[in-house]
DNA sequence: ATCGGCTCGCGCAA
DNA sequence: TGCGCGAAGCCGAT
């Protein structure tokens, strides 16, 4: 307790990340004496700027004169991940160790099962503590409860960040919530507490050894992962192409934001989810750029305005809804619910319902192959699968016509569900992240959702037709671009 | 083109 | 206990 104590006083020697961002997985027995570096871990916020994991793991050094090392761990080939996914990550590694090194951090890259090879490396350096961002999904959660343990052995204390959340997911609330309506209000209550700037990563006091830590070799780095999914060249990868489209953004994009966004056949979305489900971008940036664009607090603009859906208001609010409400729901599911990606996750009047229209025959069935290579009697469907495969994204609106149409097509909910999640992940740039799993799981099961009237195959989850998509934007169009 | 009903359950007011 | 209301819609009546 002492020693916690003395930590706390030496510590405000720098400026803090705030307590509520840090949860203490492993609490150390005073006293440590592990003459070893900070270690920060990181698995989701690969980034340099405006990444809280890695300053908390910088006050730490500091604050105890010990060196700094930063860790990435490729991920293991059951992760699915893709060459596309990867070439985006290189990349984006590539840039984070330059910056690091600048500062004289080193990037150290790690190989096979995260828990192994965190642990490997701990015991290796003698570290004296770790330090590593959330990411809300089932295989980081395990591998953290088994590094958890063996932490707890070898007494080596361990603080989780969560630099990815503008309100810290477990500050918005301790339990999943049902929907926006319930989590919105948590939420604006917490912003102004948390919507404060990102403390800068400063120089460490001694120069890296480069015969200690060389230079990382990129070309020699070949991970495992399935060749056959392409890169995507004209998403431009990193921090500073991330910085430059945000303000691209608030100076173009954000004006008619809540109306075109939606238009299928115009690309006024943000442009901005690759980056942040990349961990090049962090939200709370984008709403701080958002304010200074505006140069008023964001308070002061959550509420849509009532008069008119074309003014500013309407535009901010509904930005802020996706930027910060949206996304903040769907990492709050995630983080209280492992059956995030299926069935099992849905609400029970939809799994009720559901259920009860297992019977009902289909129009049209088709495989897992078919649709992943658009081959559909729906030119709509198949322009939008082929927007996926062809540049790594599909618009917004079409997302959900694209997954309810998944659920209208196949044998049953759960095989709907393993097959648009699977298909989200292998080829949306901004795949594997909580987003893609809430967005699958409104669309198939009703999550966060209002139930409606029943019909076959859907039960009383929200149906859709193509009437619907013609309401935004013209087919023909979207259909002649893909 | 526009409007009301559809249908469930949370959270707040009472 | 009652009541308002909700991510993006559909359908049938007017």
């Amino acid at each position: 307790m002492e020693l916690a104590a003395s930590t706390k006083l030496s510590l405000l020697k720098f400026d803090m990340v705030q307590e509520e961002r840090i949860r203490r997985i492993v609490t150390p027995l005073p006293p440590t004496l592990s003459p070893g570096p900070v270690v920060c871990a990181l698995g989701r916020d690969f980034r340099l700027n405006d990444n809280d994991a890695l300053h908390h793991a910088q006050t730490l050094a500091l604050t105890f004169q010990k060196p700094l090392i930063v860790t990435v761990c490729l991920w293991p080939k059951h992760t699915g991940a893709t060459r596309r996914m990867y070439n985006y990550h290189l990349q984006a590694l590539k840039e984070l160790e330059s910056g690091l090194r600048k500062l004289s951090v080193a990037l150290i890259i790690l190989h096979g099962k995260e828990d192994d090879a965190l642990y490997e490396l701990l015991c290796k350096t003698k570290a004296f503590h770790l330090v590593t961002d959330v990411l809300p999904l089932r295989f980081s959660k395990r591998w953290k409860a088994r590094l958890a343990q063996r932490l707890h052995k070898i007494n080596t204390p361990w603080d989780e960040v969560d630099t990815h959340n503008v309100v810290p997911v477990w500050e918005a609330s301790t339990k999943a919530e049902f929907a926006a309506r319930t989590i919105r209000p948590k939420l604006f209550h917490k912003l102004a507490h948390f919507l404060v700037p990102h403390e800068k990563i400063t120089a460490m006091p001694h120069t890296l050894s480069s015969l200690e830590h060389p230079a990382i070799l990129w070309h020699t780095i070949t991970p495992e992962c399935d060749e056959s999914v392409g890169e995507i060249v004209s998403v431009k990868v990193g921090e500073s192409a991330a910085l430059i489209q945000l303000q691209h953004f608030l100076s173009e994009g954000l004006k008619g934001y809540a109306l075109r966004r939606n238009i299928i056949h115009e690309n006024r979305q943000s442009g901005l989810s690759v980056y942040i489900s990349r961990g090049s971008l962090s939200r709370r940036r984008i709403l701080l750029e958002l304010e200074k664009h505006l140069g008023s607090k964001l308070a002061l603009h959550i509420e849509p305005s009532k008069n008119g859906s074309g003014s500013d208001q309407t535009d901010i609010s509904a930005f802020i809804e996706e930027c910060f409400i949206r996304a903040e729901l769907a990492e709050n599911f995630c983080f209280y619910n492992d059956n995030y990606d299926n069935f099992n996750g849905f609400p029970s009047w939809a799994k009720e319902t559901l259920t009860q229209a297992r019977g009902d025959s289909r129009d049209y069935i088709y495989t897992r192959d078919e649709l992943a290579t658009a081959k559909t009697h729906d030119e709509l469907w198949n322009a939008a699968q082929r927007e996926l495969l062809t540049t790594g994204k599909m618009h917004g609106y079409m997302r959900m016509y694209w997954a309810k149409k998944i659920l209208e097509w196949t044998e049953s909910p759960e095989e709907a569900m393993h097959i648009a999640v699977d298909l989200n992940d292998t080829y949306e740039l901004d795949g594997c992240d909580p987003n893609g799993y809430v967005g699958c799981a409104w669309a198939i099961g009703g999550l966060h959702d209002r139930p409606w009237f029943r019909r076959p195959v859907f039960g009383a989850v929200r149906y859709m037709t193509s009437h619907a998509v013609k309401k935004h934007g013209s087919i023909e169009a979207y259909i002649a671009k893909y």
